[in-house]
DNA sequence: GCCAACGTTGGC
DNA sequence: GCCAACGTTGGC
């Protein structure tokens, strides 16, 4: 099993936001990154675990922890001219982008601000994808050890 | 709001 | 295929 973690802007789509959302599920349509989608439509497996992260806010970090509910599917939103996301290159016949869903597993007791995960970026997270220089990426692989160091932190 | 990092675009 | 310009991300 792989884990994961996925960004989400809290104004946009919080923890919370999926904790109410209709099945406690959402799907996870809008990422226009090759490198994010070549994970989600490669490598996520249903079961893999996630953790929900909350980007771009006054306090950024791990909030919560998902699951993989479905594996890749093409994501209808680049198909559509009026979606946000809309990607004219996109063809439905061989679709460009994917989206996966994640269902809600819980919140933390506490969330693992980014600050704190930064404590350890030259001992047990090193490696650890997101605290790589400048990383951008929406969609991050988290290893085993790395996951229950940081639930560890929790 | 600033700005560094970095992915994408498009002219050549 | 190079690379400058541009747009986006996301911490601060």
């Amino acid at each position: 099993m792989n884990h994961w973690l996925m960004k989400s802007e809290p104004n946009d789509f919080s923890i919370d936001d999926l904790r109410t959302a209709p099945g406690r599920e959402t799907h996870w349509d809008g990422v226009r990154n090759y490198q994010a989608r070549n994970f989600m439509r490669d490598q996520m497996k249903q079961g893999d675990l996630v953790f929900f992260y909350h980007s771009n806010c006054a306090e950024p970090g791990i909030t919560g922890i998902a699951k993989i509910s479905r594996e890749a599917y093409p994501d209808h939103t680049a198909f559509n001219p009026k979606d946000k996301h809309y990607d004219p290159k996109s063809d439905p016949d061989n679709p460009r982008w994917y989206m996966v869903n994640i269902s809600y597993q819980r919140k933390l007791n506490r969330m693992i601000p980014l600050s704190k995960l930064r404590e350890y970026s030259d001992r047990q997270l090193k490696n650890l994808t997101l605290l790589r220089r400048g990383n951008r990426l929406s969609i991050t692989p988290v290893n085993a050890k790395e996951w229950f160091f940081i639930l560890s932190l929790e």
